[in-house]
Order: C-alpha cells, then sequence, then structure tokens
DNA sequence: TCGATACCTGACGTTGACGTCAGACGTAAG
DNA sequence: CTTACGTCTGACGTCAACGTCAGGTATCGA
C-alpha cells in the first residue's frame, strides 16, 4: 500500500510517517518513481511507535530499542536500556494512579456539595 | 522562605516557579522590594503541579482545576472537566500497562537467548 | 488524454515548558 | 562598606514531533 493509506488505517499523518522514516523507525519500498510501499505489517509498527511515544520514549530510545523487538535479540546495553525503560513506565504508571486517585479525591469532595457551585 | 529554598525543596528549578506563578498555578508574597515569598504549603503545592504536568494536563488545564482543589467547589463544567481528565488519565494509564506488558515480552523473549547477542 | 488526487523533497512554522543570558537591584556575612 | 550571591524583569533560545506550504512529479478513473 501506500503512504496514504497506510496513514489511514494506523490513524497518523502522512507527515508522521515520513517523520518515522527519517528517524529510522520504519522503512518502505520505493517504486521506481521513488514513491513509499508498505507491507501489511506496516500498520502494527507505526501503532508500536505510537505506543512507545505514547510512554514517554523518545525517537532516538525508539531506534535503539526496535531493532531487539525485531530480532529478537538484544546486547548486554539493550537489554539493560529495555529493562530501564520499562521501568520508567512502572514509576510512570505508579505515579499516574496516584495522581488519579487525587483527582477522584477532589471529585468526590466537591461532589458532595449539592449543587457545589462556587457562588452560590 | 523565597524563591531559591521553594525550588531546593521542591526540586524544581528557579525558572519553573516563576513559569508557574506567570500561568496562574501558584501565588507568591511580595516583599517591598519585589522579591518572590513562599509559605511551607507551597511545597506540596509545586509537587501536586509537577504531578499533574507529568499527567499531560496542560499549564491552561491546571489553572482551571486547580481553584477546585484549593476551595474543594465546583461548578458543573469544573466537575466534568475534572471527570474528562480523570478518564483520561485512566485510559493513559491502561495504556501505558499494555505497553509496558508488550515491553516485558520482548524482554523474556530475548532474554532466552543464552548470550543473546547480536553479533554472535 | 486529461484532470483530479496522491505523492515527492525541502524548508520554515508551531507549541509547551521551560533554559539561558543581560543588566540592574536586594540581601547577608565579614 | 564591600563582596558575593540571590533575585528581579524582559527577551531570546531550545527541543521534539510533527504541521504546513511551495513547487514539481505520479497515478488513475473517465
Amino acid at each position: 500500500m501506500r503512504i496514504g493509506e497506510l496513514a489511514t488505517r494506523a490513524k497518523v499523518s502522512v507527515r508522521a510517517l515520513r517523520y518515522y522514516e527519517e528517524q529510522g523507525l520504519l522503512l518502505s519500498h520505493r517504486s521506481p518513481s521513488g514513491q513509499r510501499h508498505y507491507g501489511e505489517p506496516a500498520v502494527d509498527r507505526v501503532q508500536l511507535i505510537q505506543d512507545l511515544y505514547s510512554a514517554g520514549l523518545t525517537s532516538k530510545t525508539i531506534a535503539d530499542l526496535l531493532p531487539c523487538v525485531d530480532a529478537q535479540v538484544s546486547t548486554p546495553e539493550s537489554r539493560a536500556r529495555l529493562a530501564a525503560e520499562r521501568d520508567r513506565i512502572d514509576s510512570q504508571i505508579a505515579d499516574l494512579i496516584q495522581t488519579r486517585d487525587r483527582l477522584d479525591a477532589v471529585i468526590a469532595l466537591t461532589g458532595t456539595q449539592a449543587s457545589g457551585c462556587a457562588y452560590v
């Protein structure tokens, strides 16, 4: 498929896909005229890239780690890197849960007021 | 305390504190010469602000919601806003857990290789 | 064959949360 | 009183992940 279709199916912009390629996260076959073509697995890969981005990983980190995901091989360094990122995400989850609970408490408190309006 | 001490104790930069004030997230008493002074609760407040930032809230959103936290009062709109942000954080947590598990799987796979080095 | 899209490569613009620097004033220790 | 450090207000710089625009080429349905 071409870049437009991949963008639609993976729900990202065409610009984002070109950016991923620029960062070495996504490969494409080029037609003789230079247009990018992708296989089916590209859809999942883009999704994975998005997930890693939204988990707070940077392009460079993703570029470092994706080869491990691809080849399912790792050097001692990349294993450490993977574990470090996993731990970072773990503590990020813990922080988020704390913040969510704090928001919940606020909601509960402000909810107890009958109408709870500031200018009653 | 003055801004430098607050920065140290809350582990943020002086610049960040001035930025928070600029965004309406943090108040200060000014000495006659114009220097900022803070009370003890400011330390916790800065921590809360940081938590909300790292949960993905924007300055404006935080500025909208902090009055509810302070006064423990809310309008119907702010209650909806609080709930919306809470739900966003919830799904963010779910996404992070998925990504973490995916990383775990990768670690498990690459770990099975005895030494797992790419250039064995 | 022709027009409507889709795609290409630069390259500059955007946004948020600060970093950093300049130039001037405040404050505390000796 | 001086010296050194803390603080002040602008105001420009930064960085990542794209958005957007310009000018030209490709592809495809009718």
